[in-house]
DNA sequence: CTTTTGTTTTTTATCTACAATAAACATTTT
DNA sequence: AAAATGTTTATTGTAGATAAAAAACAAAAG
């Protein structure tokens, strides 16, 4: 088959979560718009809504006549798109233990064990080498540079580069700027967690990405904002798989954060300057302690393949 | 046809070029080697060279029967790499005065122009991507950011924190590093053009991107290293087809670079750091002049195509 | 006459096939 | 036995086909 329809189906189970017995749809343009979708995905929703009963539609009348159940959504596994698939699965396997430096990447290979077409990996593996954590060898395969500590210093020396930026950026805005608000609401999302600490510690990834986030949008640069993108996603999966002393680098991590906003509150670039340097110095150090040094992080290249 | 021998043809014209009458060829290894291509296409050559009479081959003795003449290498156009078929054509276009920021760009369109395949176009457009130059949008089609003056400031503001690096880790390379001899060789190449400049200025453009890349080859860092391969070829092209004022530009610019190689030389971390921000002042605004100052600068977007 | 719905066309996302190229394996030569 | 050549296999690069999704166009409703 050609391409599957994850869009329509992932959209039609969002809306069907949504719809409330006796309730009177929105206009064509108006769902199309709500799902984030063409209008051409919505009618095609609606469609189906009709033909499994759970709604009446004639033109602009359209009404939801029962509680939509358990069976009328489509299985999760079909709404996934095949860009998310293939990004877990890849990333599953190379900042998994198994993955060695120097590995080869086979297309092919890759392809089938994720069940898919080789365009669709070829394309993923492109996007994915702005990461820096592969390199194509031009009419040949892909090697695997691998999360090593020369990645995580590499990474790292930008990063504060960027931040370092951004935050004296940020601190350089109007009062009345938005973001202020925005950093308000996260200053107090951090209290929030410190008071459950034990039971969320855990959240506490996905606030850094969005504080980050926060400050890095200050720089209105999109180089920036795109090395902060891939910064997210690698994190993103490297912490999901290496949760130890998660409680207590979480904890560090928080404490910095406060003193790093209420630099930013402060404005004074001396003062956001210090905390934003402290705050990425533990990072690192994180970062790195987060590495494990394997046998094979000297290097030297090695013939097996990626996928054993 | 799934593939152009485009590698094949251009290997050979490349050691057709360099063979001498009776001279005896090496193995095929190391002719593989020499042309940087698989043994495989080294062997292709060889047959190729020994049907159309210029070599006798025979095992391992080869000889070389006669001069080669014109008529017996590949047409030029026939060498092109499709990928460089595909930059150049999509350079021409939206780097051209039509192409206005906001602009859709049309994927079958676009490969049908350069008479190529969807997807060598959107794998172009994939990797091409990384430069800030255009987006997507998903299920659908492909913007044109243009190379605007906020293209050209956020590019300079990375360029600048990226090259304040380099520079500082130059300084601080072993007297013994090769590097020094590299610089040492670029600075003579920036007096012998200066000797002949009237004749030779147009060559700057080739020196310079050789001496930043130099620079930033100290730093040792991926991510620095990929961008500035991005603003190279970015720069290639735009620079290229901006030839306004090239000849004040590049004598300006050689007094600049020849004022921070000697504060490199001198090591001094302060003068260096000035050296560097004076020349990096002067190309943002080299960059900026340089830009074309369009009525759709200001960023409202327009439905016509890039294709017009 | 503006918005909504109905219908058709265009474009993207993905798969598959196949030539070019690389890589692996087998045989010969030194 | 090490390196070269000869032969076969695997992998990449590219084109072309097709379903999904978006976009454009046309007709109808307010």
């Amino acid at each position: 088959m050609a391409r599957q329809n994850t869009l329509f189906k992932d959209a039609y189970n969002r809306y069907v979560a949504g719809l409330k017995p006796d309730a009177a749809l929105p206009t064509e343009p108006e769902i199309a718009a709500e799902l984030g979708v063409s209008r051409s995905t919505a009618r095609a929703i609606l469609m189906r809504l009709s033909d499994a009963g759970i709604i009446s539609w004639n033109k602009r009348q359209k009404t939801v006549l029962r509680q939509p159940t358990e069976a009328d959504f489509f299985p999760q596994e079909e709404t996934n798109s095949l860009h998310d698939i293939i990004e877990r699965s890849f990333m599953l396997r190379i900042l998994s233990d198994e993955a060695q430096p120097g590995m080869q990447i086979n297309e092919l290979e890759l392809a089938r064990e994720i069940g898919t077409g080789t365009s669709v990996v070829r394309e993923f593996l492109i996007r994915f080498s702005r990461f820096g954590l592969i390199e194509k060898r031009p009419n040949s395969h892909w090697i695997l540079k691998g999360f090593t500590s020369e990645f995580a210093l590499e990474l790292a020396d930008v990063r504060e580069m960027f931040e370092l930026h951004s935050a004296a950026q940020f601190g350089r805005m109007p009062v009345d700027h938005p973001a202020w608000t925005s950093l308000a609401a996260i200053q107090q999302e951090h209290y929030d967690l410190l008071e459950d600490f034990d039971e969320r510690y855990r959240d506490f990834s996905q606030l850094d990405e969005r504080f980050h986030l926060l400050i890095h949008r200050a720089s209105k640069n999109r180089f920036i904002a795109d090395f902060y993108d891939a910064i997210a996603i690698v994190f993103h999966y490297h912490y999901q798989w290496n949760k130890a002393f998660a409680r207590v680098r979480n904890s560090r991590a928080i404490a910095e954060h406060l003193d790093y906003i209420e630099a930013l509150q402060s404005r004074d670039p001396a003062r956001i300057d210090t905390a934003c340097r402290t705050h990425l110095a533990s990072a690192r150090q994180t970062l790195l302690q987060s590495i494990p040094q394997s046998a094979g992080e000297i290097g030297e290249a090695d013939t097996s393949t990626v996928h054993g």
